[in-house]
This record gives structure tokens, sequence and C-alpha cells, in this order.
DNA sequence: AACGGAGCCAACCGCGAAGTC
DNA sequence: TGACTTCGCGGTTGGCTCCGT
């Protein structure tokens, strides 16, 4: 059973709104101020889903809005905010007064974006596409990957990211991606419209101290291997090996990351961890098997990798 | 003048979170 | 506690305007 719809959408006007129809939301709201949106058509007089007022007001009625062009200052704000918390536009938009997250978010995929791209910066990370493709060189067998693996070990568990000012108003995601010989810890700063995974910045999770080029995250720290044991496909053996090495990320003073071995036995070398990828690969693999077997006509064709 | 493509932006959609009973 | 309602968010779409041919 779906969710009910909050209106008889067929006896809703929809479209651009008239002259008329927001001089009745202004006085409404002038009158009771912003209630419960549900109950302003009704009381406003007007043919509207409640939605679609609360999305008129904020968006273009509110008396606090700008409406002139973007300032080279905004410009650079929101580069700068975009850069470390991604598509969270709403994050951006309370950084500027006057401006909504619609506002930003047009302005972003009409401009920004093909400003950056004609600088031959990438969007998605900000980093010069020139690094990028040396980065992702590194990571050697990405692309021959089973691509479950691109996606299915993104962990829905938000982590405090950055946010200089305020701590509790910024959430990210990190991703692991076990390559051949190592796993890789990204920074997820958004997602294709196509479902592919783009990644904002890289952290290795070699055993070796390393600088990386990443989006600045909160001064807590954090400790890669505890998106591993939770996983259930993760055989428990493998796990013990993961909870032996530990490290920590700490944010130094540029945008930039450390990632430092903390653990007192690290155990873990390339043939260990290649060890462990495989046995994750060929758990994922077999658990594919099994459900191939069972519901062979629901999965025809769709894992097709 | 007519047409088509690109750019732009207001509005919509669907989902998850938060609030209420 | 769980069902239901409302809100807020990010992604997407529709349609208008501008510009080149």
């Amino acid at each position: 059973m779906g969710r009910p719809p909050c209106c008889d959408k067929s006896n809703v006007k929809r479209g651009p709104w008239t002259d008329e129809e927001d001089a009745k939301i202004l006085a409404y709201v002038a009158s009771h101020g912003i209630g419960n949106w549900t109950l302003v058509p009704q009381k406003a007089g007007l043919n509207r889903c409640g939605k679609s007022c609360r999305l008129r007001w904020t968006n273009y009625l509110r008396p606090d809005l700008k409406h002139d062009t973007f300032t080279p200052e905004e410009e650079e704000c929101i580069l700068e905010l975009h850069k470390t918390v991604g598509s969270r536009w709403s994050l951006i938009a309370k950084r500027l007064p006057g401006r909504t997250d619609n506002d930003v978010k047009n302005y972003w995929n009409t401009k920004l974006k093909k400003k950056l791209m004609k600088m031959g910066i990438d969007p998605v990370t900000h980093k010069p596409f020139s690094q990028l493709y040396t980065e992702y060189g590194k990571i050697s067998g990405f692309t021959n990957m089973n691509p479950f693996l691109h996606t299915c070990t993104r962990k829905e568990e938000p982590f405090d990211l950055m946010s200089r000012n305020d701590p509790t108003d910024s959430m990210a995601y990190r991703f692991q991606v076990v390559s051949n010989n190592q796993s890789h810890y990204y920074n997820e700063a958004s997602s294709s419209s196509n479902g592919v995974m783009l990644f904002g910045s890289a952290s290795s999770g070699s055993c070796e101290s390393s600088q990386v080029g990443i989006v600045p995250c909160s001064s807590s720290p954090f400790e890669c291997n505890e998106y591993i044991l939770g996983d259930p496909l993760f055989p428990n053996d493998n796990m013990d090996q993961m909870q032996e090495c530990k490290y920590m990320g700490t944010l130094s003073n540029s945008d930039s990351i450390t990632v430092q071995e903390t653990g007192t036995s690290c155990s873990r070398g390339g043939g260990a961890t290649s060890s462990a990828a495989e046995s994750f690969v060929d758990t994922i693999l077999a658990y594919d098997d099994e459900m191939q077997l069972q519901f062979p006509n629901n999965l025809d064709g769709i894992y097709d990798y």
C-alpha cells in the first residue's frame, strides 16, 4: 500500500502561478503566518495542493528572498561549500542569506557545473580531470571488477563531515571498494542520476600512512574498519583480520585528511588483503548463485555482469 | 518568418525524517 | 508503539525565452 496523496491531484491546479494566486498566499501568510500548509489552499481560497503552496512561498514569495543574480562572492561560497558537502543544497543555501536551495541548485546545474568543466575541473570532486585520471589509474582493476562492488558496499551510516561552523548540520557517506590489493574508502560527494556512484575523494586503507587529498572532515576521528565489520556478507575470519588493522582519520589544518595507522598489530599485508578481497568477492558471487537458483525467473538478466 | 536547439528556472515528484495522536 | 500526517530535501521535468540558422 502506498502513501495516500496529500490532495486530489486531478482537481487541483498545477503549473505556473498567477499574480492573483500569489496575492492570496501573501495575504494568508500575512494574517495567519506559516502553519499547516495542507490547510492553506482551503483557507486562502486556492485550488492548489498544499505542498505546491509551500513551495511557492519558500522558493519565490518569501519577503527575505533575493531575486537578483548571484554575486561573485556567492558563487565562490557555493563552490567552496559544494566542494565540502556535495549536493546538499539546503545546507549551502543556509549559508547564503536570501537564497533558496532551489536557487542554488539551479545556479549550480546551469552555470557553475559547466564553468568548472570548462576549466578542466571535475564538478563532483573539484579536482582537475588529469589528477582524477591519475588516481583512477592507481586503483587498478577498478573497471574490471564486478560492478556490484561499486554500489553494494555503500554504508548507509552517516558520519559527521566537515561543517566547520556547525558540526550538527552536515552528513555524508563513506564507501568501501575492495580492489585487488587494497580496500579503498571514499567520501560520497554526489551520485549521478544514472545510479553510478561518483566519489568525492579517496583515502586508502592500506597499512601505510598516507596523505590524501580529501574533502575536509570533522575533527572527530573515525575508524575505517567499522564499516566492514557490520557487513553480513563478510566472513567472520576476515573480519577478525580486519579488526587488527585500525586506522584513524583526523583533520589537518589544510583541506586534507591524514590517515594513519593506530592499531598496534597490523598484520595485514598486500597478500592478506588480496585474500580478504577475493573471499569477499567469492562470497558475493556464491550468494548471487544461490539467489539465482532460488529465484531463477526474478533474477534472470537483471544482474548480468 | 519559421524552425530547432540550448539555456534557464519554476514547479513537480518521490522519498525519508520528524511530528502527532 | 505504531499508524498516520506533514515537512523538507534532492533530483527531475516542463515550458518559456533566446539565439543561431
